[in-house]
RNA sequence: GGUCCCAUCGUCUAGUGGUUAGGACGCUGGCCUCUCACGCCGGAAACCGGGGUUCAAGUCCCCGUGGGACUACCA
């Protein structure tokens, strides 16, 4: 009986900007694995460009975790904390001969490989300074000692069997000129010392996967497992970028999008569960297996994430819905003090809203005081033959009792009635008294939720406006 | 150029040798109806090409073709 070890992935991003669609399906994925296998999640932030890393990143990536409900248990590490471990095992590589100084300048290097390319050769490294023995000096780096002979075999979890011929790597640089460990040797390094056992990573990152075992063997490591997760594309095939619009996970944030949504949508480019389409977290977290990971790039599409967002919307328990679009409705600068008035308006317009800012936008008339009528729709029911309608409509109101659903429509289906005429002509002029266009929710539930004494001071305004035309 | 990966409707995908090739988004016809939605019913729409293997291939193999990634003192 073997040992049963603690599944352990991570997620680990460089903070060079926010978090993007891309990234958060890889975190994703690696979070729903740990977490389907109850084992660990591990978050580490890779700023060792410290050109390029930035605070505000980092928090903007945290940010962005937490918004999609993607937490972690250890972590976030810094891997520029942890140098002094990187440059101990350089030390120990240097030591033992599987790695070397070298003092080749980039300007060379780039001269070599530019003629190598021209030539038709592969460019790279030529070994200038392999067995020179050489020291450190102010500018040299050091270079992994890549074996040139054997085959390399990555056994990917979602790919299958890779094969790499080791000729075909050059030795790469481990520490660069400024101390700081390359990514490919760190990345090893923190993976084993934080006992990572499944390593989910873009596929961008197959072609270094060999060079990063033959470090894990040079150093007495254990491998781990890898799975590496197809890209994402934008609609005309090429990787996704601003180009093909909003790539942030906080952009959809803004747009008024629930993080279900996003996760539901991104969890489904490049993964499956027969025909099912809609999964909550737990579904989720149940089901999620790397061998349902599809292996080709998916290309994102808006639409359905927006369908998705739209489905959400339509079947959020409504006080969870309520507190979600309660900071977009007080940045539209609408009065959220009354609940029951609130609640009101979202059950009336959760239907008919893809995005919280579209519910917002569509909410502006429960809150305004006085209605701008829309042109073309004044110009066809607010008309003298409807104002007796309205008139009347006003007149009996206060003295409904059943001030319902129900108890409305059999109340303005009587007017009709006894006006002879339909039902459309005295809910469209309605419409636009109440709601000053020609677009609403249900005339009966604009009515419930506004109030009887808004809806009478709105047609009473609405009178006015016909006879003053 | 080299290395590596990938290939089912426009898009996301199901499919693991025998299916009328299924679902979803989008598009579209209809129903419902006080408008718009929601919902419901229906439609158009795909196995990249060529060779094998096999009684049988979307499914396995090979070769093309197309797309993508990598080829940094970025990650």
């Amino acid at each position: 009986m073997s040992e049963i070890k603690e599944i352990r992935t991570r997620f680990a991003p460089s903070p060079t900007g926010f978090l993007h669609i891309g990234g958060a399906r890889t975190a994703l994925f690696n979070w729903l694995y740990s977490r389907h296998n109850k084992g660990k999640f591990i978050l580490r932030i890779e700023d060792t460009d410290q050109m390029r890393s930035t605070e505000e990143s980092t928090r903007a990536i945290l940010d962005a975790m937490t918004w999609l409900g993607l937490n972690w248990d250890e972590g976030p590490f810094f891997q520029a904390q942890r140098v002094d471990i990187h440059r101990s095992m350089v030390e120990k590589l240097v030591e033992e001969g599987k790695a070397y100084f070298c003092t080749c300048t980039p300007e060379e290097l780039e001269e070599k490989r530019k003629r190598a390319l021209a030539e038709g050769r592969k460019p790279k490294y030529d070994g200038t300074c392999r067995d020179k023995n050489l020291s450190r000096t102010k500018n040299s780096v050091v270079r992994f000692r890549s074996p040139d002979v054997g085959v390399t075999i990555v056994h990917d979890l979602i790919k299958g069997k890779i094969a790499f011929e080791n000729d075909e790597l050059d030795d790469l640089i481990i520490e660069r000129s400024d101390g700081y460990p390359t990514y490919n040797f760190a990345v090893v390094i923190d993976d084993a010392l934080m006992k990572i056992t499944h390593v989910i990573r873009g596929d961008d990152h197959v072609n270094n996967t060999p060079r990063q075992i033959l470090l894990y063997e040079a150093l007495g490591y254990d491998i781990p497992e890898f799975g590496h997760v197809p890209m994402i594309l934008g609609a005309d095939k090429t990787r996704l970028s601003k180009r093909h619009g909003a790539t942030s996970v906080m952009a959809y944030k803004e747009m008024g999008y629930l993080p279900e949504a996003l996760v539901n949508y991104l969890v489904r480019l490049g993964w499956a569960h027969g025909d099912q389409e809609i999964f909550s977290m737990n579904a989720l977290i149940d089901l999620f297996s790397l061998a349902a990971v599809g292996k080709s790039a998916a290309v994102f599409n808006p639409d359905k994430l927006l369908w998705l967002n739209q489905h959400y919307i339509k079947e959020y328990p409504r006080e969870k819905l309520v507190e979600e679009v309660n900071p977009v409705f007080v940045k539209s600068g609408y009065d959220t003090s009354n609940d029951d008035f609130i609640n009101h308006v979202v059950s009336d317009l959760r239907t008919r809203s893809k995005t919280l800012v579209d519910m917002a936008q569509s909410a502006d008339f429960y809150f305004k005081s006085e209605l701008e009528y829309d042109q073309e729709g004044a110009e066809k029911f607010l008309r003298p033959e409807f104002a007796g309608h309205l008139k009347k409509v006003a007149e009996k109101l206060s003295g409904l009792q059943d001030y319902t659903k129900q108890g409305i429509e059999d109340f303005l289906r009587s007017i009709a009635e006894k006006n002879n005429t339909k039902l459309k002509f005295i809910a469209q002029p309605l419409r636009i008294a109440l709601t000053g266009k020609t677009v609403s929710p249900g005339i009966d539930d604009v009515m419930i939720t506004l109030g009887k004494e808004k809806v009478i001071e709105r047609i009473e305004r609405a009178l006015a406006y016909i006879d003053y035309k």
